[in-house]
DNA sequence: TATCCCCCGATTGAATCCAATTCAAGCCCG
DNA sequence: CGGGCTTGAATTGGATTCAATCGGGGGATA
């Protein structure tokens, strides 16, 4: 708009992390189509620092990047999401074996809280909110940067199928995910890594079976 | 230089990927910092599309930009490096059992070519292009985009590195890579897709074991 | 003589202006 | 009346120019 924007930091990083944020709170759906000018607009800003902000979306693959042509609000079709759910029951059991030595009574503590109040949950962005929390707060003993990049590259861009999966499932109750929730701490708190590699493996091995039975969630 | 380049595509697009080549042919050693007006000066444009270009590479991870200071060559850390290995462990595998079932005789006729090439490769470089070749024309089956995606990135950002692995290892005699190979290409002949995966995973692990005895190759 | 601070040059970040490309609507022709 | 071509508006890509930021060197002081 015209009212002045805070011109803290480099503005190409500001709208970036703004537009990221409201990528993952759905307010963009996939498909939909970014032009730079209302962009610019928007944030007080030229569409130069724009376009460096949708390339960097476009690194977390959150945006899809057509030159001449425009960008995107990236779309996964069902077979790619299989891939990231296939892709993250390999690696994230990984991050979790660098995390768990370092994980703090406190961090447990606060874990076991977590599951509690996902499973009073009603709202879905509630129950989507502290989903992410309890499982990148299980990664957070980890010192592995890249592979933690990677991690959340991967949430991310698959956030909005999760949300749509969410939403299906609640609605139906779904208590398995919080069985296998406490599971994953119970293993957490024994330092027990083989178990808890298999309980992480299986519950995002169960989520990608689940979606799978609905591709009406991707058209 | 004032050479009238030939404007073809995308200047930015067009930059990244010379740059890119330039970097996995090891004429940029990692830490080594790139200006902008520089490059901009070699390819004959302007910085725009120079900046995009970084951008570009950040995202595959060949490029590290500091906000106000300026772009470098990356450079891992012996901790980093093995987290990477790590990841190609647990996905290369995955990557591979896509692959197979679509592979044709004759893709398979030319990774033996490829195999029986490298273990009469003298010079490094060479190694390393049929090396690349070979592994890669393993996964040319897989319609997995966004997981090839993944390896290749892993394979770019490790390049550097694995070249220094490799000038080490023909100098002292390294007969193991040969042999994993030959077994890799037999039970993809067979189409015994546990074994493969076996194989593979051993041979990159074996691989990133090596290069922890060598921590000098990380300064 | 060592240390801290300030200033200046070098480099990156952003804004404006102009060129190139794409997509689609409308026109012409068969 | 339908299909292909052309033209034009909308949008993105690139060049030039100006502003902001960072790091290093020199000088003054304790």
């Amino acid at each position: 708009m015209s009212i002045p924007v805070p011109r803290n930091g480099i503005a190409s990083q500001r709208i970036a992390d703004n537009l990221r944020d409201a990528i993952l709170r759905g307010e963009y759906s996939p498909g939909t189509r970014l032009r730079q000018e209302d962009i610019a607009e928007q944030f007080g800003a030229s569409r130069l620092p724009v376009r460096e902000a949708l390339r960097i979306l476009e690194a977390d693959g959150l945006v899809t990047l057509v030159a001449n042509t425009g960008a995107w609000i990236s779309r996964l079709s069902l077979a790619e999401c299989e891939e990231m759910y296939q892709i993250r029951e390999r690696i994230e059991p990984l991050l979790l074996r660098y995390s768990m030595p370092q994980l703090t009574e406190d961090t447990i503590g606060r874990l076991h809280e977590l599951r509690r109040e996902m499973q009073a949950a009603t709202d879905v962005e509630d129950f989507m909110r502290l989903d992410r929390e309890f499982h990148l707060l299980s990664y957070t003993g980890a010192t592995t940067a890249l592979l933690g990049d990677s991690v959340l590259r991967l949430w991310n861009t698959t956030q909005h199928y999760r949300r749509a999966y969410t939403r299906l499932f609640r609605s139906e109750g779904d208590v398995a995910v919080h069985l296998e929730h406490h599971l994953l701490v119970h293993a957490i708190e024994r330092a027990d890594a083989d178990d808890a590699d298999r309980v992480l493996f299986g519950h995002i091995r169960r989520t990608r079976l689940e979606l799978a039975r609905h591709p009406e969630l991707f058209e």
